[in-house]
DNA sequence: TCATTATTGATAGTAATACTATTATATTTG
DNA sequence: CAAATATAATAGTATTACTATCAATAATGA
């Protein structure tokens, strides 16, 4: 898998940069220290300011490639929206029984992330925390409607959409099968949250992931 | 119940104000018109400025009420969330079979709220948007290890908690309690937010509430 | 009722943010 | 080697999120 992986380019929408930062070295840092960063600081702290200094470079030439940290943000979550789905269609392609599929595709959405890939510059570690903390932020604005139409959420539908199927062919009768999806993707990060954060409201820990408490939770629903 | 409640003074903590708005006509002025004007326009381009404008009142004014707009969300989060434990004992209390204790708390914390109640300066209907839009928001930062000490999340964790009670008084057996009520309770509002914005990805809908998903979710997990 | 105190309003000012614009300097490529 | 392109440096703007000061007004209490 690894090697595959490797060569797998994520595909984002265009709308979302000036100039496609996988085309140049400044572009790569951009993104490699961008998810680091963020992840330090807080999106909300987070500036191109302070991005142009930890990677030696200017605020101004940042702008060239994102108009604006928002527009990053939403960059950096469609990628890894991207890199869900290839792992989601990769790693269940194989499996015909469908419970078992939508198990592995519930481990792949709600386990923790290990920077176990081949991207050199992007840490699927450090980008899992970001998301946590921040993806959900990206949708609840003003500017959600306008940004749905422009396709920004697109990768992140359409990994709903693949979870919605699978749980449509272990049981076609049952009537949520949307707002399952929705609730398990989102939900999944509130708990890991939860766990760093507010651990007297989850069962969610270093030995009992979230996993667990969404798997235990489809096997009832579904049956 | 109407006269009961409107007698009722939800306490906010503290340490989130620094003059108590529930003191003066400003004071109440304040609340009535930040949470239209959050509504409106949300709470990144709402600004004290903007505020002080809308009240014929001055930003300087606003900020001996509060220290920040940030604190001011939390102030009303804690109004809402004192609120809901409020209506959630208060409704809940006659009720002895705990399925349907249980089922009517999780109709309380997942309905749209209508402006109902007594309370004469705060709208809940759109006290309840905004809730949608902006409470997780307010959890999401690097700063909520020091709020959650400061005691700033008391009341939303206590609604959960009383959640938490009462699925294990349905089935003491089940295993994740915590992170079943805190995901439906952060869960409907989400659910709410897609039903708005994201269409596609909720079966929720003005005819099929959250409140039936939830419904549904809960008697098959804890049967 | 008159003086004290508290409350609100008006104005000014600061540092930081989120950009845009311009020009200079490297670097790449044809 | 010239031309095009990318990057860096600098400056500048409007807005934000405040703090500080002082004046005007309202409430209170002796």
């Amino acid at each position: 898998m690894q090697n595959i992986l490797s060569n797998i380019i994520i595909n984002v929408n265009e709308k979302l940069y000036v100039k496609n930062p996988e085309t140049s070295d400044l572009g790569k840092k951009i993104i490699e220290k961008s998810i680091i960063l963020i992840d330090e600081i807080g999106f909300e702290n987070f500036t191109f300011k302070k991005l142009g200094e930890k990677i030696g470079s200017n605020e101004s030439s940042i702008y060239r490639y994102f108009e604006s940290k928002h527009k990053l943000m939403l960059y950096l979550s469609s990628w890894y929206w991207g890199w869900i789905e290839y792992r989601l269609v990769f790693e269940t392609n194989n499996i015909s029984n469908p419970t078992e599929k939508l198990k592995k595709a519930i481990t792949i959405v709600t386990e923790k992330i290990e920077d176990d890939s081949n991207t050199i510059h992007i840490n699927e570690a450090i980008l899992n925390r970001i998301i946590i903390s921040e993806f959900t932020k990206t949708i609840l604005t003003k500017e959600v409607d306008n940004e749905n139409k422009e396709g920004f959420f697109l990768v992140y539908k359409r990994v709903i959409n693949r979870i919605i199927e699978m749980i449509l062919e272990v049981n076609p009768e049952y009537m949520y099968a949307k707002s399952l999806a929705s609730s398990i993707v989102e939900g999944a990060l509130h708990q890991h949250f939860l766990m760093s954060h507010l651990k007297t409201i989850t069962n969610c820990s270093e030995t009992n992931s979230p996993t667990g408490f969404y798997i235990n939770l489809i096997t009832k629903i579904l049956k």
